[in-house]
DNA sequence: AGCCCTGTCCTTTTT
DNA sequence: GGACAGGGCT
């Protein structure tokens, strides 16, 4: 009988109990209602999109904590992102009060395990203050490796090693476990050697990558059972959101803890497995009943956010996928708005459209029932397309939001700030220490830098006695010999060999003189680290290195950004009280918003947006080779392709009332105009949810038009305008025949660096009158107020209170 | 050492 | 259209 059995009194049967004193229980239906209750034993909930699966696991932690059956520190309650981890915190808040949010053990899996790891890590041979790596340092560790192995890094580049060793990792193969046929992915054979001296390098770094946070806890879990049992004692309640993303890692990381009391509460929808690649096995959901005998099964099938159309759009579609555990999502709803679906000529008028779209919706509000651009979501299959939607939605001033965007933390500059500060923490956090060496330019490069590595290289009397030894070029490493105090072989930190290197004549004089003085700014910092807060400290370092200077004295556009980021950094820092507490929390937890006053279209990749809804969604992109991405079908090939579905399927079930998808006839791809296919997805929707549309047909009222083989800088928005160069793209012959678009298009615009030109020729020219309303790129929908042979005088609506504010000479 | 030019290969998706 | 590497030049 486990601990917390035997701590368990005669009580009244659940229901009795919540019925009498629970009212966050009231308003859930009798199916969420048993997910809450059924606290005791393995538990599987299939949620549905949009059935309350959040609401569920709130609930359930809340009726856990609040009937007495756990404390706040003795539930599990692990996610996937963080943003859900915070969402879970605020909402249980939301439930019991302030105060109830200070649930311990409540964050991704790989934050519990690294808040884990940090008490054991001496267990794992590190030392608990050991950094966690990004990608990005996975890399250039990575490198370093390849090139001692003296492998082509052409041929065989350290970021294809990164996705090796991460699939290991999910898998959770330590280099000796990784089967044989698996060494000759990368490197003729080479990879495991490769895995192996990676692995300990990060160990004499005192570092972890990702993957690592979950494997030393699985493995000091199964080497010392006594400990786990502390943990099965400790925590008997654990709870998991978005089951089907687990990975073979999560999954015996969760095993071993879960064996304790088998109080295990699962979530998720095969439906929505969409991690595939980062080796999520959708098997563990399927399986779990399986795994866990006497599992109890919930299905949550009731759908409270879409309408009947939209519901009914995205069942059908789910339905091409084979091996569904299968479940019939209803509403009581509305039908509602069909599905949009839109064939447009290329990218820009597809942002144009959607632009415009946004911009309508949000003028259709009343007092009575607000419309705001925060209703609105664009959510597109891979990040580079957003960048199309950005660019107009700046022109049009649509404010917006990316979500999950470039991460704050990985920005170049918000990582070289970090690396100065780790450094004045630990001179020995070499990977910082090659990072900034060189930011801002000291004249210490490349030939500096290989002559640090030979020196650290060196076999030289250690400082630190109670390390391993390491050999570089042999990849081995090898105890101390018990009782023998000697020269040790380990290597020196970087920063050291600097220390030395100053001091002889091995560097020419001027790299000895930056050098040093490097060093001393480092010794200079570090002591007024204990004088100043660490707030004052990031300035102080910001400035003094010179990395201030350099971004003001950048013109590139982004200079100015970058600047920001470095403010929000700062101002970051002030939430924690020192600086080991910020860093320690920053690498995994945290995650900056970025300012903004709240009303802002969300921008987001389809991966991002799960667990999410808006009232507006659209879904552009949808081309055979974007989405489904071709690269998922050639790597994973059916599979592929269902978890592309999949990802279709989580973004139609995003929209509670209007969804518009999208596909253009011409994407540029690689800055290479292409002709490209409607999605298959497109034809897999049921017709009778469906309205398809062209918005594009030539001459047609609303129709784009006016856009030449000639390029322009204009369009006219005026009915009929426009003309046809005739082209026609395999693409948009089958888009035409599906959507009953009746006019071929014309060529993509191609827009001249000039913004006062306007070249336009043939016979269009018409459209150019007085009282046109017209487009400019950069400045937005304005009316033709004048036409004086060549020149036009246009005023804009939105560069400035309606004046005329500029005229334009239209080129012969 | 560092800048600028050119050519090559790309880009899914995230903790 | 962009990141990055190699070569040639200052």
């Amino acid at each position: 009988m486990s601990l917390a059995e035997s701590m368990d009194e005669p009580r009244l049967p659940i229901s009795a109990r919540a019925s009498a004193a629970a009212p966050y229980l009231q308003g859930l239906n009798p199916e969420q209602r048993a997910a809450v209750e059924a606290l005791d034993g393995p538990v599987l909930v299939l949620a549905g999109a949009g059935t309350g699966k959040t609401r569920v696991l709130t609930t359930r932690l809340a009726h856990l904590l609040s009937t007495g059956r756990a404390k706040s520190w003795q539930v599990l309650a692990v996610t996937f992102t963080n943003k859900a981890a915070r969402e879970m915190r605020e909402r249980v808040e939301h439930l019991m009060g302030p105060g109830a949010g200070g649930i311990q053990w409540l964050g991704t899996f790989h934050s519990t395990s690294a808040q884990m790891l940090r008490r054991h890590a001496e267990l794992a041979g590190l030392k608990s203050s050991f950094t966690i790596l990004d990608t990005d340092d996975q890399i250039r560790l990575l490198k370093q490796i390849i090139e001692a192995e003296g492998i082509d890094e052409k041929r065989w580049t350290a970021r294809a090693m990164a996705g090796a060793i991460d699939g290991w990792k999910n898998r959770a193969l330590t280099p000796a476990r990784v089967p044989k046929g698996d060494a000759h992915v990368w490197g003729d054979g080479r990879a495991i050697a490769v895995y192996a001296a990676y692995q300990e390098r990060l160990k004499i770094l005192n570092a972890c990558d990702f993957g690592d946070l979950l494997l030393h806890m699985t493995d000091i879990f199964q080497k010392h059972p006594d400990l786990l049992a502390e943990y099965h004692r400790k925590l008997p309640y654990i709870m998991v959101d978005e089951y089907q993303d687990t990975n073979v890692a999560q999954y015996l990381w969760l095993r071993l803890l879960a064996q304790g009391t088998n109080n295990l509460c699962v979530v998720g929808d095969d439906d929505q497995s969409i991690y595939g690649w980062r080796g999520a096995e959708v098997d563990n959901i399927l399986r779990f009943e399986r795994d866990f005998p006497g599992a109890k099964v919930v299905r949550l099938e009731r759908n409270y956010r879409s309408t009947g159309n939209i519901l009914a759009a995205a069942s059908k579609l789910i339905d091409h996928n084979t091996g569904r555990l299968g479940k019939t999502l209803w509403t009581q709803d509305e039908p509602g708005e069909r599905v949009k679906v839109r064939g447009v000529w290329d990218g820009e008028v597809e942002a144009r459209l959607i632009g415009d779209d946004i911009e309508q919706w949000v003028q259709s509000g009343t007092p009575a029932l607000k419309r705001t651009h925060s209703d609105c979501a664009v959510l597109v299959r891979a990040a580079w397309q957003m960048r199309a939607f950005e660019e107009r939605f700046l022109m049009l001033r649509i404010p917006y939001k990316v979500i999950g965007g470039p991460r704050f933390f990985e920005r170049a500059e918000v990582r070289d700030a970090h690396a100065y500060l780790r450094l004045i923490r630990s001179e020995e956090d070499d990977l910082a220490f090659e990072r900034v060496i060189n930011q801002p330019k000291r004249g210490l490069a490349e030939a500096t830098l290989k002559k640090l590595h030979a020196e650290a290289g060196q076999r030289t009397p250690a400082f630190n006695t109670a390390e391993p030894l390491f050999d570089l070029l042999t990849g081995e490493v090898s105890d101390i010999p018990e009782g023998e105090i000697t020269a040790s072989t380990r290597f020196r930190s970087l920063a050291a060999a600097a220390r030395h290197l100053v001091q002889g004549d091995t560097l020419p004089l001027k790299a000895r003189t930056a050098l040093r003085g490097f060093l001393n700014d480092l010794d200079r910092w570090r002591a007024q680290s204990r004088q100043v807060t660490h707030v004052e400290l990031a300035e102080i370092v910001l400035d003094e290195s010179g990395y201030t200077e350099m971004l003001r004295n950048d013109k590139s556009p982004t200079a100015q950004t970058r600047l920001e980021n470095l403010k929000e950094l700062v101002q970051a820092m002030g939430q924690f009280d020192t600086l080991a507490a910020y860093l320690e929390h920053v690498e995994l937890v945290l995650d900056i918003e970025a300012g903004g006053d709240g009303d802002e279209v969300h921008l987001s990749t389809l991966h991002a947006a799960k667990g999410l809804e808006w009232p507006l969604v659209f879904l552009p992109g949808w081309e055979e080779t974007v989405f489904p991405s071709q690269r998922a079908i050639d790597e994973s090939g059916v599979k592929g392709l269902e978890e592309e579905r999949r990802l279709a399927y989580v973004g139609i079930t995003r929209g509670r009332e209007s969804v518009r998808i999208s596909f253009a006839a011409n994407r540029q791809i690689y800055g290479r105009w292409q002709s490209v296919l409607p999605s298959r997805f497109v034809d897999e929707l049921p017709e009778a949810n469906v309205d398809a549309i062209s918005e594009t047909g030539y001459g047609r009222p609303g129709s784009f038009g006016g856009v030449g083989e000639s390029g322009s800088r204009f369009e006219s928005l005026a009915p009929g305008a426009g003309f046809s160069s005739g082209y026609e793209s395999p693409g948009w012959k089958r888009a035409q025949d599906r959507i009953g678009g009746d006019r071929p298009f014309s060529r993509p615009p191609i827009i001249d660096g000039e913004a006062r030109l306007v070249t336009r020729t043939g016979p269009t020219d018409a459209v150019f009158a007085v009282g046109v309303r017209v487009f400019h790129d950069k400045f937005g929908y304005g009316r033709i107020r004048a036409v004086e042979g060549n020149k036009l005088t246009v005023a804009f609506e939105k560069a400035g209170e309606k004046k005329v504010i500029d005229s334009f000479v239209k080129a012969a």
